[in-house]
DNA sequence: CCGTATCCCTCCCGATACTG
DNA sequence: CAGTATCGGGAGGGATACGG
């Protein structure tokens, strides 16, 4: 069993980190949860409330998921009613860095990509015409 | 209508620019392809090989799908047999920094990321036992 | 050489309803 | 409050074979 520091090609290798990466921020809602926990602790309906849109089931998944993967801690309050707080540990903070990369792309260039987008749809209808 | 310098919330609307970034980064092919590129303008066939794994099909989508946001070129030469070269766009070549950032993100910390997966993994194991 | 045309299958996600 | 149970649609992607 070898250690290794640096990634050597083999990019479409289900392991290569930067697959496992955007399998992992690609998904729908992660980014959005990671966001509002960035904003500190939250209990499960408060991120539910926040983001909109999200169904307790697949709130529930997504959450379970990050937990898995070690970016948000889910604790526990033994109290009545009953209290569960997600909140990011270092590493779901860590990733914020270059997903703010890529956000300031986004942002910056979001609207050529869609404008060719729309240039090409456009396009295509006048060769059926 | 009006133009919009900078995105104000709403992360969840499908309008969204990050929202837009992933779906378009995070596809199964996307990356490697701009990867392949940015070495130089490449053939069909090229590409097919240098990547491997990906299906005539899956690549012809991908190809249009990345002409149609402007970040690929498409050449065709009028020639015996045809050449068909496809290379990167300046926004194309854009897009490679911050994926870079998230490739080093990756790279740092998949380790971690993978081996939380594992010992949740075996945890459900012991809890079933 | 550069793709198209079919078929099919899986996984993600959503709607709805219910429970400790 | 904080989830679970069940059902199902739809898009992305793969296998295989064929066309310009």
């Amino acid at each position: 069993m070898s250690m290794r520091t640096h990634w050597e090609g083999d990019a479409f290798d289900p392991e290569c980190p930067t697959r496992i990466v955007l399998d992992r921020v690609g998904d729908k809602w992660t980014v959005l949860i990671v966001d509002v926990l960035d904003g500190g602790p939250k209990r499960f309906n408060e991120i539910r409330l926040a983001i909109g849109g999200i169904t307790p089931k697949v709130l529930t998944s997504t959450l379970r998921s990050l937990v898995a993967d070690g970016l948000v801690d889910r604790e526990v309050f033994a109290e009545v009613p009953p209290r569960v707080e997600y909140s990011l540990t270092d590493l779901g903070r860590s990733l914020q860095e270059p997903v703010a990369a890529l956000r300031r792309w986004a942002e910056a260039n979001v609207a050529a990509i869609t404008g060719n987008r729309d240039r090409h749809a456009e396009a295509g209808q006048a060769d059926r015409a």
